[in-house]
DNA sequence: GGCACCCTATTTAGTCATACAATACGATCA
DNA sequence: TGATCGTATTGTATGACTAAATAGGGTGCC
């Protein structure tokens, strides 16, 4: 009895948006571009033309495309697709260069991250504190490094949903499917101890209610991170890259 | 030639889309729960199933709900909703209490703004920067309020598009669905001289690249944003209010 | 007699095929 | 140049079949 590894299998129609929308994040179709009419696909991917139906709209709740009788379905321009959403996120990460890729949402984790930890701070309620501890203890308590990932993860998440503000939760979301690369990177051997010390500064922190300590012992650990990663792959990480500008 | 009304007409799974949707975001269907079969809401909004189907692949998208043949279609937890999809958002506006959902997007804007500004100031390009520019020209330039608006939510995303950082840019979508009641409420006579002045810092310290500036006078401009709001709406309005918790 | 387990039956989502409606673009013709 | 018609493409409807998961009943065992 396999469980289906889990994107292996399931829908054809997931498969259809898949495969669809891998091909637009690479680009092989260009914004303002169609892409091919229905029956093209259906009979380029074998499905029926229910199936490509359900896969574009699918496409089109992201905000990847937009559909009109006759005129077709074009690519609508990246700024409005929804970056944060897993499936996009999942295209996204088969085809970015991975270091700007982390770097990117390490921009966004220091931006965010701090000020959630300290949102926390006021709104957290026992069961969300419990939450975040338990992602403590699971980090304290892993023997594989898989395990200390896992919990890692959850850690960050609850101090999101902490917040009780809901618009903080769809960042948190991402973190299992774009960062379990980054953390793992982090989680070899000796970085352990060290972030051991700094997670349980920011648990104690919020479960005390101490909201500007919350927030420091947050930027302290995304700091150590970011220097970690940095010298692991031996080069500029998240230091944005300036791109050649001139004054106007 | 009437353009239709934009939400009235257009599709009509996108109407059941709504109408499922609204009615889980209410609540009428607990997380856990499974909505109706599909036959059912065919009946219900008298409707194909090929339209139903399709509105429930929107929300299936939109991390709402998950199917399962025999099982029927569940709600997820709203943890894993998309919160920053512009249709998730529009119909949390038509459900939710005024107060509390301004109350948190400032939380998140405060957070998020202010790096983003930062970010902008290093990473911002010409043409970046021009856009900005043209908000805040449109502002100055603004005879009616509604323009005024226009433009001052223009100039906000621009800043997040600026960032070169396409996770920043889902939070840009959701201004002028959820943000364009605040900005009307704050856009009354006497502010916007102030406005403009801050708004100006802010594009200044982008356009010369001054990466502090940018974050201090965004941080400005929120404060003077929320206070402002504060005091016309005559009672708290950005402080998050904590509710009643026990220590560990 | 009661309990556990397996197996089948039914319900529900998933897929397919076909037909027709509505729409917008383009070519043709006045 | 302008209006009209044709046509390609998405939108909607219908009906049939497949696959899967739950619920229920039946059987065997203790």
């Amino acid at each position: 009895m396999f469980r289906t590894p889990d994107a292996l299998i399931r829908n054809v129609h997931s498969q259809v948006a898949d495969r669809v929308g891998i091909s637009i994040v690479r680009g092989d179709v260009g914004v303002g571009e169609t892409l091919p009419s229905e029956m093209q696909i259906c009979e380029m991917m074998d499905v029926s033309r229910t199936v490509v139906r359900e896969a574009i709209r699918t496409l089109t709740g992201k905000g990847l495309v937009e559909a009109r009788p006759k005129s077709g379905t074009r690519v609508r321009p990246p700024e409005q697709w929804n970056q944060l959403d897993p499936d996009v996120l999942r295209w996204r990460l088969e085809t970015s260069e991975m270091d700007t890729y982390l770097n990117k949402l390490f921009q966004l984790r220091c931006a965010v991250e701090p000020a959630a930890a300290a949102l926390a701070a006021t709104a957290a309620g026992q069961a969300d504190i419990a939450r975040i501890r338990a992602g403590y203890e699971g980090m304290a308590a892993a023997k594989v490094n898989e395990a200390f990932v896992a919990a890692d993860i959850a850690f960050h998440q609850a101090i999101y949903f902490a917040t009780r503000n809901e618009f903080f939760w769809p960042i948190a979301q991402m973190f299992d499917i774009a960062l379990r690369q980054s953390f793992t990177i982090a989680a070899r051997g000796s970085h352990r101890a060290r972030a051991l010390v700094e997670h349980h500064a920011v648990l104690e922190a919020i479960a005390t209610g101490n909201v500007e300590g919350a927030r420091e012992a947050t930027n302290v650990l995304l700091k150590n991170s970011v220097d970690d990663l940095t010298r692991i792959r031996g080069r500029e990480f998240a230091a944005p890259k300036a791109p050649p500008r001139g004054r106007s």
